[in-house]
DNA sequence: AGAGGTACCTGGCAGC
DNA sequence: TGCTGCCAGGTACCTC
């Protein structure tokens, strides 16, 4: 479900309702999710104060006076507001029980998820340490690309979907930006030429801040905080549209796996 | 260092 | 209706 637009719809969603709030209780049902959850996780965060809610990459960062909460939604994990005692589901896993009679509920059917504790200087942990520069820095631009790229074998797409050279272009975003620079996923990274380095840049930003600003794209169960949908599928051009026109030239969009990913693309408009 | 595969887990859906 | 197999938005970790 959360590729970076989620993430990013949910940090903005849950920001005005749990700064400044202290949890008052830390309600764990299920502690197996991709990584146990820590046993010292109670004593961290409750009768504490929520300073603040960041994200970096698909991390949801979460600080208080003790250090900082980890959140990563996985495939299939969300967060929703509730304002009163609601009788959990089988995948309401955490509640985090706020002062103010709010809770923070945390759900993720498949359980691959996870919620972890950092120090203040969560940079540093090891999750964090290792990815590369968030889309929509200047740090991410077409030298940096380009010179990245040099040498690289594997397709495209998933050179872009690799963390570690630029964070927050998952699944569908990586198909999509691919498209909109016209360049075809399967396209060995290490050829690309300058140009389309610096297309690839901005379609990867483009497409990202656009979905943002949509709200996410809601595939199958995706909503808000607060049960609203994404509404940013109605504007993709490849992804999920298999033998469907393709919206610019109408040629038959293609389904390839590439990674072991099902990939979308336009033979006619991506070369 | 880079590339490719496997693993984690549940639910929805198509096809028989 | 019920079973089976396939598919799903992420990413750490392993081997070659």
């Amino acid at each position: 479900m959360p590729e970076l637009p989620e993430v990013e719809t949910t940090r903005r969603g849950i920001e005005p309702h749990i700064v400044g709030r202290q949890v008052q209780k830390l309600v764990v049902r299920q502690s197996r999710l991709r990584w146990p959850v820590p046993q010292g996780l109670a004593a961290q965060l409750e009768n504490h104060l929520i300073q603040g809610i960041s994200r970096r990459a698909k991390y949801l960062l979460l600080y208080n006076v003790r250090g900082t909460l980890i959140i990563h939604l996985g495939m299939s994990g969300s967060l929703c507001l509730l304002d009163r005692t609601t009788p959990p589901g089988p995948h309401d896993h955490i509640d985090l029980v706020l002062s103010g009679g709010r809770y923070l509920r945390f759900n993720d059917p498949r359980r691959f998820g996870a919620i972890l504790l950092a120090d203040a200087g969560a940079a540093e942990h090891t999750l964090l340490s290792v990815l590369g520069p968030e889309p929509f820095d200047e740090q991410f631009n077409t030298d940096y690309l380009h010179a990245r790229s040099r040498g690289r074998k594997s397709a495209v797409k998933n050179f872009i979907m690799d963390g570690s050279i630029v964070v927050g272009a998952g699944n569908i975003y990586a198909s999509e930006a691919l498209f909109r620079a016209g360049i075809r996923p399967t396209r060995q990274a290490g050829k690309l030429s300058r140009t389309q380095c610096a297309l690839l840049c901005v379609q990867i930003r483009n497409v990202l801040s656009e979905a943002i600003a949509q709200g996410g794209t809601t595939l199958r169960d995706f909503v808000g905080v607060q049960g609203q949908a994404g509404y940013f599928q109605q504007d993709l051009y490849v992804y999920g549209r298999e033998s469907l026109p393709c919206r610019i030239c109408s040629s038959p969009i293609q389904r390839k796996i590439i990674g072991q990913r099902s990939s979308f693309f336009c033979p006619t408009c991506q070369r």
